[in-house]
This record gives structure tokens, sequence and C-alpha cells, in this order.
DNA sequence: ATGGTTGCCGTGCAA
């Protein structure tokens, strides 16, 4: 089974690039962050001839995720968080007991502060929650992915410059202790750090950059997890760099991940 | 130190 997570920026505005990502890895099942979306106005049409097996979980101009097959699958709904309906959660269950996670964790805001910013003490309580739900849940031979946009860049191959990105909201100490809870609360194993543990990685390059592939001022916040069930059964990934120059480019790229199932 | 871009909708807000 090869799994893409994707920020695609607008499911509306990049519709056509699904062609392209299909061209190019040809995913049998593609999970989407901030397809910013209601879910009756999402553009099932433009997709069902490469997605018939389709599970949205979307709101009007914020977040929403998306799960799109070639793969029949159980669409099983997915959480609310923090008390709040904005669509970061869906979930899928294959044939075979394969539970699929897609998640669209919150960006955080600007300031590394809890007290001063709302928005980033959101995105710690978020994973607080996440990592609380996680070990309730857990069973030692659970076969499940996790993926989606966790907009955090743990490591310090994960981004540009780790010096000066310390204090930049994505990659400051407390946001990568708290992912790190979530991921030891199932013992999830980072798919692409298994193949390639210390070489620099990026997912996304911000739109500001005049020159994004100079600068490559880039950072990974886009992650496959398995559970150890399915370690074994990794076989390669592919991060779609060349994604971030597709005409009308989302500023993340696809992350893909081929898995024997 | 600052500003740089994009999508949502039709104004700032979120990223």
């Amino acid at each position: 089974m090869r799994i893409a997570t994707w920020n695609i920026n607008s499911v509306r505005a990049r519709a056509h690039l699904l062609a392209e990502l299909d061209a190019a890895a040809a995913p049998d099942v593609v999970c989407l962050q901030e397809t910013k979306v209601a879910d009756e106005k999402f553009p099932h049409a433009a997709v069902e001839a490469l997605y018939p097996y389709r599970h949205v979980r979307g709101m009007k101009a914020y977040n929403g995720v998306a799960i799109l097959s070639k793969i029949p699958f159980t669409a099983t709904g997915g959480e609310d968080w923090c008390g709040r309906e904005d669509a970061r959660h869906a979930i899928a269950r294959f044939k075979g007991g394969l539970e699929l996670h897609n998640f669209y964790v919150p960006a955080g805001g600007d300031i590394p502060d809890p007290e001063a910013n709302d928005k980033f003490a959101h995105k710690l309580a978020f994973l607080d929650e996440l990592a609380a739900w996680l070990s309730a849940e857990s069973s030692p031979r659970a076969r499940r992915v996790l993926v989606g946009d966790l907009n955090i860049a743990p490591l310090e191959a994960d981004v540009w410059s780790h010096k000066q990105l310390l204090n930049v909201v994505s990659h400051t100490p407390v946001e990568v202790d708290a992912l790190t809870k979530v991921q030891s609360a199932h013992d999830w194993v980072d798919a692409v750090r298994h193949f390639a543990p210390d070489e620099p990685l990026y997912s996304w390059w911000s739109y500001r950059a005049k020159d994004w592939r100079a600068s490559d001022r880039g950072r990974r916040l886009d992650h496959v997890w398995v559970t150890p069930a399915l370690k074994g059964k990794l076989r390669s990934f592919e991060i779609l760099k060349d994604a971030r120059d597709w005409p009308k480019a989302s500023d993340h790229v696809p992350v893909i991940v081929d898995i024997d199932v």
C-alpha cells in the first residue's frame, strides 16, 4: 500500500494537482490536510475517477482533512479535540485490520508562549490530549498508521537551522517534547527516519522566499508514523520535492511511504 | 530588524 500525506492548502484551489500526484507517484491512498472546504462543497467530481473511496471532514475556510483511496475502506469519523469541532482528524479502516489516522495539528501562531498566545496553548493542549487518547487506545499488536501535517519539525535534521529555529513555533523544545510524548504513547516509528535517520529532509518551504529551492529554508512538518507491528513491513519512502514547483503549488509537498500489507 | 506569499472570501485572519 502506497500512502501519501499532503497539506494541499485548499483542495478546491489545487484539485488539479491530485492528477499530478497520481502521475508522479500513483499513491493508493492520499491523506489531505487544510482542505479548507465544507463537506457539501468538497470537489468530489474532480477526484472520484482517481479515488472512488473518500472520507472527508471539512469546514468552511479553515482546517479540514480528507482520505482519498483507490482501495475500499470503512470511514469511521475522527475525534474532535480540545472541545472544538474543527475538522482535524479522520480515520479509515481497511480490510485486514489496518487503521489509518489522518491529522492536522494546530499550527500554533507566531509567539511560542502559551501564556501570551492562545493558538500556541491550543497546539500544546491538542498534543497532550492526543497523547492521552493514544495511551488509552494502546494495543501491542495494533496495525496502525498515523499521518498528517503535525506542524512540528522535531529533529535537527528536520529544519534548515536548528539554532535559528529554536525559538520559532514548529521547532521549540516545548512542542517537540509534547510531540515526543505523543510518539512514545504508542511506540510510533517515524517511517521516514527509519530509512533516513540523519539526512536533512523537509516537506514545507515558505511561500515568502524569493527562490525556495535556492534558499532551502525548509522544515519537515509532515509525517508518517507506524506502530511497531508494521515496522518490518516498511518498504520505502519518498518526499516529492518537485511538487513544490507544480503550477499553483502548495507550500507543502507530499510525503509518501510504501508498506507491505 | 523587517518583510516577504497564499487562500478564504470580500475584511482581515490564519498559515
